[in-house]
Parts: structure tokens; C-alpha cells; sequence
DNA sequence: CGACCAGTTGAGCTTGTTCAAGGCATGTGG
DNA sequence: CCACATGCCTTGAACAAGCTCAACTGGTCG
């Protein structure tokens, strides 16, 4: 399955309702891919908005195509990277601003984003469970972003004011890997 | 590549020191696992104790071999879902069981641990860099661990008291992963 | 012996949590 | 049109988990 339009996430729940959001699956973004035979539930997939979706090709007709699916695995393991150095080593703000920028990054790719300003159809709650804090830690953390002028949030819309110059200042390393293209187009 | 003995860490480094381990590479893990023409380094693998490791026999020749290589990388990233949950939904103490748990069973699988009991050569300050805590903190909740009667740590060797027991009560959900057997035997 | 490395301990502090309440917008049924 | 529910955001105050800094112990190895 291949993602045209709408954000998913990756989720796991625990048994005493905790949750944990894996990673975010965007438009371009492949689903169920799995090139063996045991598939296991590791993690399930719940929408965040409407979605649209269409088969992926199949995988066997070219050697383009299977390329590019690696590839596309290859870029999502670096996000779950991403998502561990996050939760293991940044401060709830840093966690927030780099959550983001991955974002920013990603739909930029995609020619979703327009001069820092992306959709941003997430609730604090879901940003909460992305981000391993709580849903209060979530909001007073947003408000002191918002304070010190690094970002514009309200509904449905995310503007992060300076992209470059927050970038810089995180030390935000895994940039090069969203630089690789999937030579995959829409339709 | 393929590691025949001994331990070590995907890993990476912030600008300003701090370090984050993504995952542990045990006995008959494979390594740099590469199925594209792109690679880019998106993490360090870094030795934690003395290293045996083989090549890896070439993917192309059977496609049993294939589909080994892709369970392989199924598991891996299992692992790395692992970690997120534990970063980001758990407990110092219940990281610290849900990874002891992780690496007693990965052990059980290649026939390394016995009775509860495995070679256990990571520092506290690894540990640490592991569970996204303080060298400090990894310290006193060990103690409290060791307190409450649910582990046996000293230098080298790690005894968890009841495995079962404790799994249970962490609630632990990707036991299941781990029972996929790899069909690649070790020389 | 001295250096070094891993582990241990204490005291004070920061970050993030918990619990609980209230605000504001939207939608819905009477 | 009003009353009421619901979902999301906001706020406050008390609290706890984990951090920081700094010092000390004990083993190992040259």
C-alpha cells in the first residue's frame, strides 16, 4: 500500500493503556511492506485523518522498483532511529522541535510544504504519545515555543519560523538520509 | 557480515556528547545488511567486547538465504520498536527488565544463556546509554532490582530470578517476535 | 605504588508528572 | 434557540522521578 493523501502512525499499545507512537507514515509513505513470508504484528497502524491509499506495484516487475522499495525501508529505519535518540537522549523541547522538523522535512519532499508552514492535523494528545510525555507537558512545552518565536501552531496549520536556523541550532543530524529522492511519483 | 561471538552496539553520537544505543548486536546477528545502492551512515556500530564475525554468505545464490536475510532485518526491526516503547512509555526499572528480558531471550535462542543466567558484559554507563538514563540512576535502580529479588548482577554474569515470572508481570508483548527462528547456522 | 576504571553514595535540584478543574468551540437533540 | 455533551486546549499546585555534581571505594594492571 502506497499513501496518497493523510497522515497514519505506527502505535503500540500496553496493556495498562499506555501508548507509544512509533513513527508517522505520510503521503508517499509505503505500508505493509514486508519481503518475507512470516509476517508478524509487531505494531498496528491507526489513521489521524481521512486517508487515501492505492496498491504499491508490484515489487517483482523491475529492479527499479525493488530498488526503491529498499530504499524506502532503508529511510524509514532511520526514522525510527530518529525516534529513539529523541526519546532517549533530547529534552521534552528538543524532542518537540525535532518531531517537527522531521516533519517539515518530510512533507517538504513531497511539495507539501510552503515556506516553513505545513498541515498539521495532530492533537497534543497524539504529539504526547509520539513524544513519550504527557499531553499537559505537550502544551506547556508548545506555549514556550511559541513564546520564544520559534514556531506558529494553531489549528490545522504548523509554521516553524525558522527551519534552517533551528536546525542549526539542534545539531540535527540525519538530514542527509531525506535528501535521498524515492523514484517513486504520485499519481 | 555475521557475528559468531562476542557483543556490539548500534550507536549514536550527539554534537555535545550526549549517546544513544539503538540496539544490541548479539551472536548471529548480521551487520550492515544493505539491500540498496544507497548506503548512508545513519548510525555506528561500535565493539563493546572482543569480536568474532565471518562474512556473510552472498544473498543472491538461494532464495531460502534471502528470505533469512529478510526475516533477519523483520526482527531487527522489531527491536528497534522494542526500544521505542521502552524509551518512551517505561520506567527506569521497567526498562531496565524489559531490555535484561530482550537480551535473555535473544541468548536462550542461540543456546547462550542457562538457567536465567547469561554472559553479561555491559558497563552501567552502557546500560545507561541504552535506557536513555544516568550511569547514577542505572546504578541505584540495579540496586533496588537486586533488592527486591528479581536479578543476580555481578561482574560478567547476569542472573534474572524467574524470566517467566517477570515477563508476566511486565506484560511483555513482542515475546512472540523472538520465536522466529532464524535458518542460518552458526559455524 | 600510582593510575585508572567501574561501581557506589549523598544532597540538592530540575524536569516532567499527576490530579483536578475550567475554558472554548463545535455539534446535537428538544 | 437553548441546554447539554464532547473534544481539545489551558491552568494551577503538589509531587515524584530522574539528574547533577562531587566525592569516595575497591579492584586491576603496569
Amino acid at each position: 500500500m502506497i499513501i496518497l493523501s493523510g497522515w497514519a502512525a505506527r502505535i503500540r499499545q500496553l496493556k495498562d493503556g499506555r501508548r507509544q507512537i512509533m513513527s508517522f507514515l505520510l503521503p508517499g509513505d509505503l505500508i505493509g511492506n514486508c519481503p518475507h513470508d512470516m509476517p508478524v504484528a509487531v505494531s498496528s497502524v491507526v489513521s489521524l485523518t481521512p486517508l487515501h491509499y492505492c496498491a504499491a506495484p508490484p515489487t517483482k516487475d523491475s529492479r527499479a522498483l525493488q530498488q526503491a522499495f529498499a530504499i524506502s525501508s532503508a529511510i524509514e529505519e532511520a526514522h525510527l532511529l530518529n525516534q529513539i535518540t529523541r526519546l532517549g537522549r533530547l529534552t521534552a523541547e528538543e524532542r518537540i522541535i525535532d518531531l517537527f522538523l522531521e516533519l517539515y522535512e518530510r512533507l517538504s519532499l513531497c511539495g507539501l510544504a510552503d515556506h516553513g508552514q505545513i498541515v498539521f492535523p495532530l492533537t497534543q494528545e497524539v504529539l504526547a504519545d509520539a513524544t513519550g510525555l504527557t499531553q499537559v507537558h505537550v502544551n506547556r512545552t508548545l506555549q514556550a515555543l511559541r513564546k520564544q518565536g520559534d514556531i506558529t501552531l494553531n489549528t490545522g496549520s504548523l509554521t516553524i519560523l525558522d527551519p534552517g536556523g533551528l536546525a542549526e541550532r539542534m545539531g540535527r543530524a540525519a538530514t542527509s538520509v531525506t535528501s535521498l529522492h524515492l523514484p517513486i511519483t504520485l499519481t
